[in-house]
DNA sequence: CGGTAAGTTGAAAAATCTCAATCACGGTGG
DNA sequence: CCACCGTGATTGAGATTTTTCAACTTACCG
């Protein structure tokens, strides 16, 4: 769409592109949450750019220089890390709002890659002006270390359910999460469209591509969900919140 | 060392609780990392206060209000969550000059508990003033944030272990970083002595005890580790380093 | 010494993986 | 418009890994 030609209509131009926090939707789910008019501002200067990434391309690679953090505006990534010997794992599933680009932080370099798991757009944070205008606004500052500790606290619950679940507990802690992320951003809770394939959720819950099939057919044997293909409707929300709670029995 | 009164010998008092970065060996490990002499000076006057934990005994637990940070000096701890059912998980191992408590930043609540594996003492960093401080010093802001981002590559690290390798290839990278954080602070790394139960590794790598002393018992047929309950050599680290690696074979 | 917590070992059960065959869907080209 | 192709998803059966349950040993502490 919108070959440069088309003086009307152009909203993939670089002025189209221009990011402000002030004005986006996200602006209580991303980085500016808690900031004033002023500071708002300020961080409009500073998120100065957008960038848009196809399906399956990747916005960083493992290896690659880091210079800035990336807030998802429209779209979803996944997030992963190749051991030595090639298998990939999948870290994360990111969506609108949330922040991509922390692994980078620790050697300047990041350590997983990023991949869209549809046409995606991300605005970019130049991470030294992100450190610098941090040091000017508690505020912000505050609001940066929290989604960091927010990371490892949600790192944390992934090592427990890899940790501790097993199967069919996994596929239902890993459900109910990506529903309520949903929710927060006014998507039905219940009905979800799965970004990604089986295998990489399996890959994510640590668990085989056909054993997170065979979890799907039982939940939908068991009236818990109804599954086709990668759509998905969750039927019975407690059953899955039981199996994740009461994960001893 | 120095105390201000000194009637011969009293290696506990307030003043010999007394922290200074710029004297403490472990400078190079934690948090001071690149400050030079006057910042050092400034962060004394912010790491005013050492606490000893016994061994069993919590440093803090879960739920609990979140204040500080702290730095180990000496000793060693584990953090473990605890899931809605009560099974416990264990989320890492610290030693000295590795900091505690960031699981408490995003909530302002801890999220874990963290308990000594035997007598203790840290360091208290008050994080208010951490945060306040970072906005005065670039390269402690620089610091700090290296140690959250290294927390989630090393999370992320761990799961991969959880996710893809196999109990032995799980209890190999255990040992091999150990060993490695072990060499870091001086310490022989090949005759170590474990600071946790079976259990506690168990559940660190996601694992019941007795696949945990399995693996232990079939490292020693092998010839790769000579194992003696908790004292533990390492005889062969490239036949870790290759089950590491090579997990996929 | 005796008691307790921790560690080891064995055998059977259970969960997950592997390998293989088949099915469903979306897109492409005739 | 429809047949065909390739990727992703499903399902089955047998192999493998890990867990479970239980018995037994060892070390440590008062």
């Amino acid at each position: 769409m919108s070959s440069s030609t088309a003086p009307a209509a152009r909203p993939l131009t670089a002025a189209a592109l221009k990011a402000a926090c002030s004005t986006c939707g996200l602006r209580e789910l991303c980085l500016p949450v808690g900031l004033n008019a002023a500071e708002m501002q300020r961080l409009d200067g500073l998120v100065a750019q957008r960038r848009s990434v196809k399906r399956g391309e990747s916005l960083y690679r493992a290896g690659q220089s880091f210079d800035a953090l990336y807030a998802v505006r429209t779209g979803f990534f996944k997030t992963c890390t190749s051991s030595e010997d090639g298998r990939e794992h999948v870290t994360g599933f990111q969506m609108a709002g949330e922040l991509l680009g922390l692994d980078g932080i620790s050697t300047d370099r990041h350590t997983c890659g990023a991949v869209a798991l549809e046409d995606s757009q991300v605005c970019v944070i130049p991470y030294q002006q992100l450190e610098s205008l941090s040091r000017d606004f508690t505020e912000l500052q505050r609001q940066f270390h929290r989604i960091m500790g927010r990371e490892i606290v949600r790192d944390h619950g992934v090592m427990m359910l890899l940790g501790s679940m097993r199967a069919e507990e996994r596929l239902a802690a890993f459900l109910l999460n990506l529903a309520q992320r949903l929710k927060a951003r006014g998507f039905s809770p219940t009905s979800l469209i799965l970004r990604m394939t089986r295998e990489e959720i399996g890959t994510y819950l640590g668990l085989k591509l056909e054993t997170v099939s065979r979890c799907f057919s039982k939940f939908h044997e068991d009236g818990v969900l109804r599954v086709h293909q990668r759509q998905v409707q969750i039927l019975d929300e407690a059953a899955l919140q039981a199996l994740v709670s009461g994960a001893a029995t």
